[in-house]
DNA sequence: TTGTCTGGTGCAAATTTATGCACTATCCTT
DNA sequence: AAGGATAGTGCATAAATTTGCACCAGACAA
């Protein structure tokens, strides 16, 4: 099918908008595809979408390769101030932020008021939670590393 | 709400279902939740997905963070031997692969048919592959760092 | 204790997305 | 040239997801 033009350029003009603008719904899309000329309904949207491996999250169409750019509420906004997450016995796990950060990180941990945490205290680049054993810190730590986006260690 | 064990738990009861198995619909997963004895509703799974940031590519869902395992058809089977996409002059594009891994990756691209291509040649980890034209060279660059998830230049 | 307020939830309806089917244009093979 | 595969598509419908609303339980203040 060499001379297809028609669905090459349109999947090209898709992964364009999707870098480019918000998409909430395969129906935007076809409107600003019509708006750049291309004659297309939901149904075939919904084909390119799979083809050409189009992500949802947070609501929101994202191209392939775009990965990481929405976040998850407060945790997004101060995630790229998380350095580390390291555990300190069985149940003491701390968390190293750029200088600074930590009252802010910390604030926001505190407000998500997580069930695994007993308390903590923060410091300018360092928080200390408090976990009551083993098996909270080490859910809490899973639940960090998936917040703020850290590799496992 | 610091003893809703049930609703922390559960969310990460979901994290970890999503990394252990293939959940293609919220349903899957109240079922998989059920036979962990956590008693909830599609409703509930649907707003939990959005609260902890799950993704939805290829037709399944993933934890935040456990980027783009998933594929494109063959494309990602063949992606990790890809090691750059470099232009040659207006019409020439040069795919550098691992040793070895020319042809595999090759037959994948003569079997995507593109209409940019024009023909290709593969030694042992290098490919050539020929546009008409300089438009048509920039389109196909997008569009293999698309497939490969290949950083832009 | 009693009245409020808030968060979490289910239910059902609304909204969105996926898909079976039919149709067309092309490509291949003979 | 004719016959038979194939790909791409729209339409209509099925399937899946989101959301408005009401309710309930626990937290809090009076």
């Amino acid at each position: 099918m060499q001379q297809d033009l028609h669905l090459a350029d349109r999947r090209n003009a898709i992964l364009r908008l999707l870098r480019g603008s918000v998409v909430r719904r395969q129906e935007d899309l076809v409107g600003l595809l019509h708006q750049q000329g291309f004659d297309v309904t939901q149904s075939s949207v919904s084909r390119d979408m799979r083809e050409l491996g189009v992500i949802k999250a947070q609501g929101r169409y994202l191209p392939p390769g775009a990965e990481l750019s929405p976040v998850q509420g407060d945790f997004g906004a101060v995630a790229r101030f998380v350095r580390a997450v390291l555990p300190s016995g069985p149940s003491i796990t701390v968390v190293k932020t750029s200088a600074g950060a930590a009252g802010t990180v910390a604030a926001v941990l505190d407000k998500a008021d997580w069930p695994e945490v007993v308390g903590t205290i923060s410091g300018d680049d360092t928080i200390f939670i408090a976990t009551q054993d083993q098996a909270a810190q080490q859910r809490l730590i899973i639940r960090l590393q998936s917040s703020f986006r850290i590799q496992a260690a």
